[in-house]
DNA sequence: TTCAAGTTGGACACTCTTGTCCAATTGGAC
DNA sequence: GTCCAATTGGACAAGAGTGTCCAACTTGAA
């Protein structure tokens, strides 16, 4: 109350989790050669010493950091597939559901915009970041809807030559607002994910619904 | 010849073109916070002092490197934007066509790809970077793209509602290969950004093409 | 030649950061 | 209460970066 921190030291959580969650934070906002230790340590309430005990040093932090949120964002991304419509009744608006549900997921949550920052920032000073994170990260996503779209496609409800470039492109009209318009520090709310996903959604079906 | 320095001094241009060129390479390798004006000076073969002497500190460096790059972007989309297709024979070659130009300058003219990471990796520490960034660079590329497309769509060749939403789909079909395998140091030659454009605007036009 | 402007390199003070060390403190298990 | 491990805060050396100062040097023009 009396010191001038209004950060969140944020209790009830462990001391590791508290120190990652603050070194995310800290990476994605000032870049790795900017983020220091100390702004870390007092952003997670928590002495230097202790974040050298637990990951070592920055390198260690980092990649702990990158390694936590690819867990993370993985498993979470597993739950939402679920939801992927199979043999809809309309397919425009399940598909649209589901679009606002991963664009909301991919916007708002901080695990995967702080994800996706890394990657795109530090993929030069570590190039096999970029490598996982295309991999287990965007990659694995990318795949795994574009076998959703090909059961879609068997199904009878969608028309293409080919799954991966289908799957390439829906991302790419899903993200193509926000990416052109929010990107930095703002994100869109649910309401402007449900429109940017409805007209994804609708041009993705003018290419590639059944005629 | 002696000594170590594997670097273009690039000599016959004047210290300031050097100077920002130099300075471009950096910022856009290491961020603002991990570029040293020792390395912008030695890679432009040019004492520290001179860079203080022509841009005050590093805050102007900054700031001049970015005017730089932005007016150099938009001149040369300029002249690219001359040879889209108005009434063309065959939509789909002429656009295509138009589109690998396009996305080669995006992602191998250094300037655009500089001005490009710098936006995305800086925004946080120059909000105004961003909006800048957003009116002239992207932005008004968006709008001059807009505008063709509204001419063909006003020629019969196209449909759609809303031609600066088309215009961002467009753009993000063309880039979304890009995005999603490139992005880090490699970029892609003339043959790919020949086979993405085509597969972009093929997508494009089931999408708005005329029926 | 002489002058002036630009340039150079080196020295400098200052700040910030990393990573280490250590003595003092805390807090839970027994 | 006692013990032990984790934690803390502070001091510290080493390094790197910024921005300033200045004396020496080029270079072209008057």
């Amino acid at each position: 109350m009396d010191t001038e921190t209004a950060e969140k030291p944020d209790l009830a959580k462990s001391k590791r989790d508290r120190i990652l969650e603050a070194a995310a934070t800290v990476f994605c906002q000032d870049g790795y050669t900017g983020a220091s230790i100390d702004a870390v340590a007092t952003k997670a309430g928590v002495s230097r010493q202790t974040i050298y005990n637990h990951v070592g040093d920055k390198d260690g932090l980092f990649k702990e950091v990158v390694a936590a949120l690819t867990d993370k964002s993985a498993a979470k991304f597993l739950v939402l597939l679920e939801e992927f419509p199979d043999k809809p009744e309309h397919l425009e608006t399940e598909l649209t559901a589901f679009s606002t549900r991963f664009l909301t997921h991919m916007t708002q949550d901080k695990t995967s915009r702080w994800l996706l920052r890394l990657a795109e920032n530090e993929s030069g000073r570590y190039p096999e970041l970029f490598t996982v994170w295309r991999q287990y990260g965007s990659g694995r996503k990318r795949s795994m809807v574009a076998a959703q779209l090909s059961q879609l496609a068997l199904n009878g409800y969608l028309e293409f030559d080919d799954a991966a470039l289908a799957a390439r492109q829906y991302m790419a009209l899903l993200t193509a607002e926000w990416r052109a318009e929010f990107q930095l520090g703002r994100f869109p709310s649910e309401e402007e994910c449900a429109g940017m996903a409805e007209r994804a959604v609708k041009t993705f079906l003018r290419a590639f619904g059944r005629r």
